[in-house]
DNA sequence: ATGGTAATGTCCGAAAACCGCTAGCAACAC
DNA sequence: GTGTTGCTAGCGGTTTTCGGACATTACCAT
């Protein structure tokens, strides 16, 4: 679809390292709304910016973006269990329901997915909280890791699943993959 | 989808009566995007533009839409034969490329199909052009109603066959349905 | 124990249907 | 012959539809 008409809306993108972890987060001004794994890259974030905010205008502005990437930091230096700034989720309202539950979800806990399908009031739409899961624009933030199988699989990370598993560990639980 | 980040476009709209026509006709900064005609209402307007320009935001305002009524209103009284403002074009590049070669055919002249099809360089996609002219948003202006079939049939029109036929008899245009 | 199945929302690819058409050809009327 | 009429196939962009795949689970039959 062309279209003259363009609304440039303004999106800031940074990244950081932490050991040998490079993550790259993006933000507009009404939160941040991206945030890509280790096994992602700047092209991961751009393509996903893309898709989901049409005509964005991408800006590189790591001053922006200093509060969200000194708590995620923080986190991972395991010296903060909760983050305090605004999300912009941009999804389906199926999606974003669910992934409201997630951040309520507290840290060093996990829940099954028919959990998470229970409290978006579709106890029957429990693939579908897997498949809005894995669409989750924000993970660690949005913490997707702590729902796992309801016989304690990890059964699936779209970061790769050594990494969910080490971000449970992380928060002091032990994973059991069966 | 649900986006939080509400980047909204706003389009002007107005009504405008000419006898026992009703138009109703829509603008982006940009320029006029979309203008029904007497088979069409408010609502068909108002379809169009949910369908072509999401997070739109209708908004009545006369004044803002006063040059685009005025030339039109021109045309209808016979004290004008081309629009001289800008157009603002949502569609597929192809529909774009088609609603372009239309704004060339000048006044009280015909086309066929084919014809179209040549000057847009897809020479076999005539079947298509048809159907490009029938998703035109700016009937009259972008001026559909000068194509007809090769055979000098008017073939078809959106708004109605006979609206077609009366407007190639106002450029001085003698109709043959067959 | 094991295996098949149904239920859910979203995305994606393939396939089909839909059209504001035309050229070509056969059938028919003069 | 010449003209008219009607059918058919083929054209190509867009829209619609359909089926499958998923970060699952409960249930029921074997």
């Amino acid at each position: 679809m062309i279209s003259n008409t363009n609304t440039l809306q303004e999106v800031y993108w940074s990244a950081v390292e932490y050991h040998n972890w490079k993550l790259h987060l993006a933000a507009t001004n009404k939160g941040l709304c991206c945030l890509t794994l280790p096994n992602g890259s700047f092209d991961t974030l751009a393509h996903w910016v893309n898709l989901h905010i049409p005509h964005a205008h991408l800006i590189e502005a790591p001053e922006a973006l200093a509060v969200y990437e000194k708590q995620v930091l923080e986190y991972l230096q395991g010296q903060r269990t909760t983050f305090t700034f605004p999300l912009d989720f941009h999804g389906t309202a199926f999606q974003v329901s669910v992934w409201q539950a997630l951040t309520r979800i507290p840290y060093g806990e996990t829940r099954s997915y028919s959990e998470i399908a229970q409290v978006v009031q579709r106890p029957k739409a429990i693939r579908a909280v897997g498949a809005a899961n894995g669409a989750n624009p924000i993970p660690i933030v949005v913490p997707c890791h702590r729902v796992i199988g309801k016989n304690g699989n990890l059964t699936g990370f779209r970061g790769g699943l050594d990494i969910k598993a080490e971000l449970l560990r992380h928060e002091g639980k032990r994973e059991r993959v069966s």
